[in-house]
DNA sequence: TCATTGCCTGACCAATCGGTCAGGAGTTCT
DNA sequence: AGAACTCCTGACCGATTGGTCAGGCAATGA
């Protein structure tokens, strides 16, 4: 984002090292209100004064630290697609297919699981049309689907899983794995739970793993 | 913004004999404005200025025919309820489980592709928290997936499919068809399509049938 | 003819929105 | 001491929010 183009000073200059400790909490604690209210409400629902409230902190403060609500609102985005970056491994043809189809539902599991809120920003995001994130759609992430899919096919010519269009297989996993964080309440209402448990998140995985390996024709790893 | 509507077509028709016809046709205007906007933009954020506007009509007429913006909501999640009810026909032990299952992803999928919008709408809810929709959920929904599940357990001690959770299939299911309604912009973005054609769906619900299907251990039909 | 009735809407309301700004509080430097 | 600098916030701004209401308009009943 907006780094060192100009140089100006140096920031080493440390003030009482208890007031840089406050700033990175309350900074911390900003990103997370942000996170929760723009997740549950939409970027046009979400309003500054319920971030400052979630907070504990005046609304001036959130403007100080932010900026402005959309940049607030970017800079989530961006933290939220890091996340995403960080899991989208390289692979090869050599890999094993049942390995990596794993890999890929379990960690995508995880994410959802460790940043619902996350998820969810991401979630209403697109669901609005993706007004931010076009650009990142049309570009990093369809280079990204087209390597992928580019395996999956050669995959399939060497006869280790079935011909099946690898895009709409990782649409596949990706809205089965979402799924159980952006319809958390539906699942939880219709399961009666309170939260899904560690096992819970655990038992789901392996059913979807074993389901869609099956599917696609995909022989778990045999050695 | 649009206009679909010249004032002068509106007068000449409005205090007739076809005044019924007027009010009906702004009743269904007003309903599909406020569906694609509630949709975008979630509850919070949407305007009932932006869905007068999309309707082409004054914002005092929007609230004369529909009481609150809450109310207005309410509606709008009812008739998606009904339309979602309206595919959530009755089945037995004794039915074909691929017949069955096909059939549920087919008239699930088409739900989203004729209704986008009610589609978005709904999800938009439940990513919320479903602060609206808590009762429908715990209620009516819980008792049909239960009795789904039930089923599906009869079929998996016959020996007609896997033992899999049928909870998880069921929800495995809905994300997989509501994610090309939900996550359209993901979707066009990444394929590079300005929209999915009807042949498009059809592929994408071959895929996924034959992917389930294979994937809990339901044979395809033979007669 | 005039009063009534139902459909409709511009003008208006208090509340809230995102954002600005002057200035207080607290350190550090000169 | 006082200037300079950063961190923070109450008060305020114009715009927009959902909602109300008095009254205009056209058709009907008398």
């Amino acid at each position: 984002m907006t780094q060192g183009s100009a140089p100006a000073e140096r920031e080493a200059r440390e003030q009482g090292e208890a007031s840089g400790v406050t700033r990175l909490r309350n900074e911390r604690e900003i990103l997370a209100a942000a996170e929760r209210v723009f997740a549950r409400y939409g970027y046009r629902g979400a309003s500054l004064q319920a971030i400052a409230d979630q907070a504990g902190l005046p609304k001036s403060n959130v403007l100080y630290y932010m900026g402005s609500k959309r940049g607030l609102y970017v800079r989530l985005l961006e933290r939220m697609m890091e996340r995403w970056n960080a899991l989208l491994d390289d692979i090869s043809v050599e890999d094993d297919p049942a390995e990596v189809l794993e890999a890929f539902i379990r960690s995508k599991m995880q994410l959802s699981r460790r940043h619902p809120e996350g998820s969810r920003l991401f979630a209403a995001e697109i669901l609005g049309g993706a007004p931010f994130l076009q650009e990142y759609l049309r570009g990093e992430l369809r280079d990204w689907v087209r390597a992928r899919a580019r395996i999956f096919e050669q995959w399939a010519e060497r006869g280790l899983m079935d011909p099946v269009d690898p895009v709409w297989l990782i649409f596949l996993i990706w809205s089965a794995t979402q799924h159980y964080a952006d319809f958390e309440a539906q699942v939880l209402g219709i399961t009666g739970r309170d939260a899904l448990s560690d096992a819970d998140v655990e038992e789901i995985t392996t059913f979807l793993t074993r389901v869609i390996l099956k599917g696609c024709g995909v022989r778990p790893q045999v050695d």
